[in-house]
DNA sequence: CATGAGGGTTTGGTTTTCCTACCCACTGGC
DNA sequence: GCCAGTGGGTAGGAAAACCAAACCCTCATG
């Protein structure tokens, strides 16, 4: 009577997928970051039906990552604006950004240019130590008991 | 009989999101970087539906994110293994993790150490000057004539 | 020859998504 | 007042994606 379902692996990744993972939703959030706040806009940008949107925004806004805030009233109207949280999500745009453009756009449609003159390309690094992260540089430890990187264990 | 349709906004964010945006995509990848790149151990960690599992791992392929390599004849036996291009992906899942760590989990399942002792925390630099990058510090261009950062506009 | 593992495909039913249209509150022009 | 226009949604039905379970095929081993 035990194990009718093996649950999938106990993952951050999975987690944070389950609140930015759905279609249209890192698209949402890319508009707020670049300064576009409002339902219409967002819509258009980012090509998303209107009902969807709807759905997008309000789990967005209920998981912390957008919160509404009206800029009028008579008639009310709110727009979404990320929190600290959804900017802690920048970078991950960044980096899909750099990998599309690397991989898939002949053009890049966008480029940042850095204060230092450059055109942003994003490095990783160690906050601790400040060097660059490389794969085997690094050893995991998995804290769920039962499981290993490689997949569930006996206990 | 112009405009039928407003296009969303070009970018490599879409782009990228076209390849590994849908479900489960993401974690398929995981696993292979994790070192687990057999069908059933994939379906089994990931969760995934076998047949959608069968749609993802064929879809990057052909994109170019995992490669089939045999590892036994009689009967051909195939795993998936990430080429660079999914390699270059790493960082991207190491953000996410960190951020479902941060805002979503109590205990991090799995954390990383680094080499030079201290955890894994990720830090986003310029490569160009080494500057962590931060909000503001960099300037938009759009290369795309009728596309600004805000939407579309006149010719 | 039965059993079992690996790597799928098929079937059939349930959710999501998508698309078009509509609604409501208000404003500004006439 | 009447009309069109804007912002922010709902409603309803068709299309696509998803999911669980069952099935299939190839080979290996006992």
């Amino acid at each position: 009577m035990t194990a009718s379902k093996p649950q999938p692996r106990p993952c951050s990744i999975a987690d944070a997928l389950s609140v930015v993972g759905d279609k249209y939703t890192l698209l949402v959030l890319r508009e707020t970051l670049f300064g576009v706040h409002r339902f219409d806009a967002i819509a258009r940008n980012t090509g998303a039906p209107r009902d969807i949107l709807t759905a997008r925004l309000r789990k967005l806004v209920e998981a912390g990552v957008l919160e509404k805030v009206p800029y009028q009233d008579r008639p009310v109207r709110h727009e979404y604006r990320p929190t600290p949280a959804g900017r802690e999500l920048q970078p991950v745009l960044l980096l899909l950004k750099e990998w599309g453009d690397r991989h898939l756009a002949e053009t890049p449609p966008l480029v940042w240019e850095h204060d230092c003159g450059a055109d942003v390309e994003a490095q990783i690094c160690c906050r601790a130590c400040g060097e660059e992260l490389r794969r085997g540089s690094a050893t995991p430890h998995y804290q769920v008991p039962g499981w290993s990187l490689s997949g569930p264990v006996e206990a």
